[in-house]
DNA sequence: TTCATGCTTCGATGGTAGCCGAAGCATCGT
DNA sequence: ACGATGCTTCGGCTACCATCGAAGCATGAA
């Protein structure tokens, strides 16, 4: 059973580092969870088995990651459920508010502006959404191309869906996740409108000024 | 942590027989599981801590149900997980083979044997399923009259429906319950076909030979 | 080759939590 | 009032599994 596993808390941890989609070695994520490295091995050889991450053998290192952003969006969704069972106390700290503005799930843009920015490309006819199914219209393609220099055929993967509706544990609605969730934020990247924050580890996304406009002038919805 | 209680296949089992959106009581809920009415309290007390279910006090009786359509989203997303590595439950909960192949819930069959005679009543057109809804058709009347000796009117109920889809844990798909579902598992009885095993409080239904026979010419599905 | 690093396997230990029997409340029915 | 039913609490038992030390393989470096 897979929530089994997510359910031990030295798994758990490995986990939460590997939701910032970056690929981490065993003994990294032996050391986020503290615990020994035999301890570990066991636990992700457990994961493997799952199917929730994917080693890569690099030298002598093993690097894992999650399988695809499936488990990350079903991670996201019990971080939300345990969110709200500590009655939204999840406030202290002064990194928090960051996190619910901007975020990194997996490879893709989450948190209030990613959430915004799924609602902009709803209400404008970008994307038609069906529960958990969403698609690109040809209006789409055509912002996308035009705004964020992103085609088509950049887009398409063998197992991964374009688009896919991600559950947003902070907003408790959905954001874009899938090869175009993931597309849009290396531009973001790219353009220098956003970066991961330098701690190691975080999954905060901080916008520069003039990306924060860039980002308001195409998915704002007035309120900012 | 919310995935350490989903984890527990006991547990599991009281949410997946939840999903079907019906408020059940703490005692259908042990019977789901396999496990003692002292057992499922604890774990539903658990689980209420823990936001999954909601409890709704009526007379003597304890109804639970699932805290919101989030809380089915992420079991959904979880079970997705896990039939994708055909990492399917077979864990313990019940502990006996015998409790998968033939068992009551509550007062009908379930179990392998009760999940393949929906599919055969199904695949013959004696019902129609839409969800959980279960319609039983005009040849399915004949059949029962026919073959059973149960006819429409020994099945109306003021509060309970004649067909109900029921999830089974063991196999996780529907089986027949509803008075239909009872009133079959009653005749089986009586034409001496199966037996609930002596044992007190086992919930294992032992077939006859000539049962299994029977049993196997109505609702067969080739395999037996 | 020889040593060091990264990871895995093996074996033993301990803590935790699921489980049930027995008993205790509450509610319902008569 | 009395017993029956549904659910809970308590206490003890047991099984499972995470954990770590030590040893075993790899791979890479010198």
């Amino acid at each position: 059973m897979v929530a089994a596993l997510v359910g031990d808390p030295a798994r758990a941890n490995m986990l939460t580092a590997l939701m910032n989609g970056r690929a981490l070695t065993a003994s990294e994520l032996a050391q986020e969870a503290g615990i020994t490295p035999q301890t570990a091995s066991s636990h992700l050889a457990k994961l493997e088995a799952g199917g929730l991450v994917e080693p890569e053998k690099q030298g002598r290192h093993r690097y894992y990651r999650l399988t695809d952003d499936d488990v990350a969006g079903v991670l996201e969704g019990l971080a939300g459920l345990a969110a709200r069972t500590g009655h939204m106390r999840v406030r202290t700290g002064p990194k928090d508010p960051a996190l619910r503005r901007a975020r990194i799930c997996y490879d893709h843009l989450a948190g209030d502006l990613g959430v915004q920015m799924l609602d902009s490309l709803r209400e404008r006819n970008l994307v038609k959404q069906k529960k958990q199914e969403i698609e690109l219209t040809a209006e789409g393609e055509r912002f996308l191309a035009r705004h964020l220099q992103i085609s088509p055929d950049m887009l398409s993967h063998p197992r991964r869906p374009v688009c896919k509706a991600c559950l947003d544990w902070s907003e408790r609605r959905h954001h874009l996740a899938g090869t175009l969730g993931a597309a849009m934020m290396r531009r973001f990247a790219e353009l220098k409108w956003a970066a991961r924050d330098a701690t190691p580890g975080s999954r905060v996304v901080n916008f520069t000024r003039t990306g924060e406009k860039q980002f308001a002038a195409l998915f704002g919805n007035g309120k900012d």
